[in-house]
DNA sequence: TTTCTGAATTCATATTGGCGAATATACGGA
DNA sequence: TCCGTATATTCGCCAATATGAATTCAGAAA
């Protein structure tokens, strides 16, 4: 070690991170929107995402001005395991199905909006 | 929070911590042996499993002069997922390996040792 | 009571981690 | 080129955590 499984577990142990992985198990989202929705200061979330990345939960990609967040589509045995776990606590928590649900309203008000030229693979990002 | 959610990561997020509950996975052991096994000096063990209380992963037992560890009965449905990765993993790392065999090693010779007077259900601790 | 063993706690210190505030960088558009 | 937006990084600070060494405490045995 530190092994894996630590820098697995180090990165889960914080709640702001947890609630990221929460809002990005339903699709990606840009780093602005994140942070709108979670309600603290940018380079805090910078910050986290950094930290999520070091642990291999998290890959980013830019696109113009926005970088993309969005769970990494090969995933240890150990964050699968524990992504499934978040699923199924999300509901139980209440910071997780507010997230949600702020989640819902800015991407449905983004839509309504002028036709974006955003590819789909990042919509319900920016 | 800091739910319950946040606690166990913060007390599975420790290499020392994960050997111990490693350990008490085959079943209950005593401060001492688990301080010979991993090889660390007394106090941080003591300190260790103070951690893993706090994070509801860990139960003790009085038995004489001894402190008996074993996991708790019951167990939160994220300590139970995070248990099961350690049993799936624990044969990929070594030094979980390691402490196994040792653990084996230290038991046998214990119990070739004249018949100890305790109980069943501390028995493989001390 | 004294002594011994096993375990927990204290102390001082070092390391790490998180935070807000300020600043820097990257990049697209005017 | 200059500007504005989106994001990342740096800095200074504080809180939390880990550690070794020493000490204390609890209980059993002599």
């Amino acid at each position: 070690m530190n092994s894996e499984m630590v820098r697995v577990y180090q990165c889960l142990c914080d709640e702001t991170r947890l609630r990221i992985l929460n809002l990005l198990l339903d699709g990606p989202l840009c780093v602005c929107h994140l942070t709108e929705i979670l309600g603290v200061a940018q380079p805090k979330v910078s910050r986290h995402l950094k930290a999520l990345k070091a642990g291999r939960a998290l890959k980013t990609e830019r696109f113009r001005n926005w970088t993309i967040c969005r769970l990494p589509e090969e995933r240890s045995p150990l964050l699968e395991a524990n992504l499934k776990c978040l699923q199924d606590l999300r509901g139980d928590l209440k910071v997780f199905s507010r997230d949600l649900a702020k989640r819902t309203k800015l991407l449905k008000k983004i839509n309504s909006m002028k036709g974006s030229d955003i590819p789909a693979r990042l919509r319900g990002g920016c």
